[in-house]
DNA sequence: TGTACATCAGTGAACGCGCGTTCACTGATGTAC
DNA sequence: TGTACATCAGTGAACGCGCGTTCACTGATGTAC
């Protein structure tokens, strides 16, 4: 199994007990507010340790730099999407299709308002071509992705190739998740922009 | 008007000569190209300046900080996408409304793939919630968006928020434009991709 | 239940580097007459 | 066309700070018997 951030292993190799899974989960935690606060270029691995009240030495223990830990955080994030899973494996057709695809937005954008941070930063790096950031950003969006795309698939003379339709429709989840809150500078509610991109999706991914 | 980084004043306030103004725009390249290659948070005054092969004392007569420089190139890459309104402009409910809105893609596109580096940074520092930043992206994103809406708000029954739909068009564009290179891993050629997106944009505009 | 030992967890203090920034200065350019 | 002067443009060299990083060490925790 490849790294994928959440190792309970420090890195010197002994592994953690509870105590040190502990203090690393602090660790990611302050990582996330100063995030979060200051902006990815003011994120420095002292900042981090003081927040915690912890010696710069002790962060080494757990990450080898600041990005590691970053990235230990998006592949945590990453997986509270699986609840997007159950919206998607049921027919959108019927009558609560739409009704899914709702939810289905609903529960994308909460997620980004818990995560905004971290979820650009993530985003920012895979655009910078950082491997690793880029694997964990697919990993955290396939079952979407291929979700949409299973549908689009399953329509008739749409003219949608699948795969670059549901890409472009997570393109869109992600970037209005991230700006919702720019948009009611413009009149437009929190409730037009769900309804709005539900209804862009369901349209999409059935033809309805 | 409000210094939107395109001044042609020094920062002590004396007017830039010839001279000057070249020396400005060759930090900005500079930046620019620092940008794209080694990432936001290498991003250093000393690197620009001696990229340029000048002291890093210049840099300060035209920059008060590297954000300022970046900020610049934000200011300077949004005004090129005047294009696009012309497009915008256009009937798309016509047998070429389809072509408009696949030639506003591949536009939109473009641009994005000259300026990946300082669109992505803009965009970082917007939601990292600079206003000038904010700022700068809303006015090169203005024209598209009220372009959208416009035609969105002429459709019957829509069900959608004109606003709202172009907000999460316009999302899907510049995310699409961002991550585009990445689909190709997966069978999707730029011709689909441009085609699907241009067939959802033109849906979602006109209801055909 | 107590003691000894292994290993997990955390740190103080220091190092050096490199970056941001400034200032008094020199050199280049333009223009008035 | 030439010269003087104003101002534009660029720099050398230095300062200090703060960050990243390490290492030899102390303290905490758990467990075998």
């Amino acid at each position: 199994m490849p790294d994928d951030g959440a190792t309970t292993v420090a890195l010197d190799g002994r592994p953690l007990g509870r105590r040190g899974a502990e203090t690393r989960q602090r660790l990611l935690n302050a990582t996330a507010q100063l995030l979060e606060d200051n902006g990815l270029r003011e994120l420095k691995v002292v900042d981090i340790a003081r927040a915690v009240g912890l010696s710069p030495a002790t962060f080494y223990q757990y990450f080898g730099d600041v990005e590691a830990a970053v990235l230990a955080l998006s592949a945590a994030v990453g997986e509270e999407t699986a609840s997007l899973s159950r919206l998607l494996s049921q027919d959108w057709n019927g009558t609560n299709g739409l009704d899914c695809a709702r939810q289905l937005v609903e529960v994308f954008i909460a997620n980004w308002d818990s995560h905004r941070a971290v979820l650009r930063t993530r985003n920012l790096a895979a655009q910078e071509g950082d491997e690793r950031f880029r694997a964990v950003r697919n990993a955290a969006l396939r079952p979407l992705t291929e979700g949409i795309g299973a549908k689009v698939a399953a329509r008739v003379d749409s003219g949608l190739a699948p795969y670059a339709a549901a890409a472009a429709m997570v393109s869109m989840l992600e970037r209005m998740a991230a700006f919702h809150a720019d948009l009611g500078a413009y009149g437009t509610s929190r409730a037009d922009v769900v309804e709005t991109t539900a209804r862009i999706l369901h349209h999409t991914a059935t033809g309805l």
